[in-house]
DNA sequence: GCGACAG
DNA sequence: ATCTTGTCGC
């Protein structure tokens, strides 16, 4: 893996003003289209799958562990979990790829990283960003695609963090939350059933990259009262129960960088295994848990 | 001053 | 995110 931009790196020593301007600049550099280097239906189809294997498997150097024929895509799941008490922060990245109809877990690396500064809202990636950036360096495995634990395009800059990774590292990526920083779904989220989604568009508190209403196409047309806010991730109903009084809330999904808010969807339920996390972050999560228990 | 917001 | 037992529902 190769960190293309460098000059991005998530700098905790920052002033505010300082930290979001490099987020309007990492929005600015930000693919929000499809743009994934694999076919995403390998992720999701057994059958496009298993026909990918057997092509690669009639070359005789064909090797899926160092994806030879780059058609088996290598999918990282990365998670934080934090020893406050002694103010550092640790990174889990679970990497997983094709196995049959299941995922194979082929590696699991971490870091732990002093903490630098508080959360705070809008500027998680100066906050964790370095931990995540230590566990990258530690992977041996060059993923094709990351799945983060946050927001990616529905954030105030379009620069959540992970826009802010993904660009960094310029690799596919997705912000899978729990709840939604900012946007407004289109209709309403209650009661859905899995598999199904709502999309978020953006609103007053959504800056640019460029006239974010229209985004930038004719300047006309568009006014504070009836706007044409464009759809910057979704809310993805992943698990549902059946019976009425049980209820599971969706998760906000967003693209990060080089993928569109529709693939970012398709994506993290191709990874819905009866979970409402995706099998990457969910096992990152897990996994978090599990260092951080040797930590103390 | 009030509101308001991932992990 | 983290501190934490039991408890409700599948």
């Amino acid at each position: 893996m190769t960190v293309h931009h460098p000059d991005f790196a998530p700098d905790p020593s920052l002033s505010r003003a300082e930290m979001e301007s490099l987020q309007r600049e990492i929005a600015r550099s930000a693919v929000f289209t499809d743009d994934l280097g694999f076919d995403p239906a390998l992720l999701d189809d057994p059958i496009a799958r298993a026909t990918a294997e057997a092509a690669s498997d009639t070359d005789e150097t064909a090797d899926p562990e160092d994806r030879a024929d780059g058609t088996v895509p290598l999918v990282a799941g990365v998670d934080q979990s934090f020893l406050l008490d002694q103010d550092r922060a640790l990174s889990a990245i679970v990497v997983l790829r094709p196995a049959g109809s299941e995922w194979e877990v082929v590696e699991r690396v971490h870091a732990v990283t002093p903490l630098e500064i508080p959360y705070i809202p809008g500027l998680l990636s100066f906050r964790e960003g370095g931990a995540i950036l230590a566990a990258v360096e530690e992977l041996t495995a060059d993923p094709d695609l990351y799945l983060f634990d946050g927001s990616g395009r529905i954030h105030f800059r379009q620069a959540g963090i992970a826009t802010h990774i993904g660009v960094m590292l310029d690799a596919p990526s997705i912000g899978v939350a729990k709840k939604l920083l900012c946007g407004d779904p289109v209709a309403s989220t209650e009661g859905l059933a899995a598999g199904e989604r709502v999309a978020i568009r953006a609103n007053a508190d959504v800056e640019g990259p460029n006239d974010i209403a229209g985004e930038g196409s004719s300047s006309e047309g568009h006014d504070a009262a009836d706007p044409d806010w464009p759809t910057i991730g979704s809310a993805v109903q992943s698990k549902q129960y059946d019976s009425p009084n049980r209820h599971v809330n969706p998760l906000y999904v967003s693209p990060g960088h080089r993928m569109s808010a529709a693939t970012a969807a398709d994506v993290v339920l191709a990874f819905a295994a009866g979970y409402k996390l995706p099998e990457p972050t969910r096992l990152a999560d897990a996994y978090a848990d599990e260092v951080k228990a040797e930590y103390r």
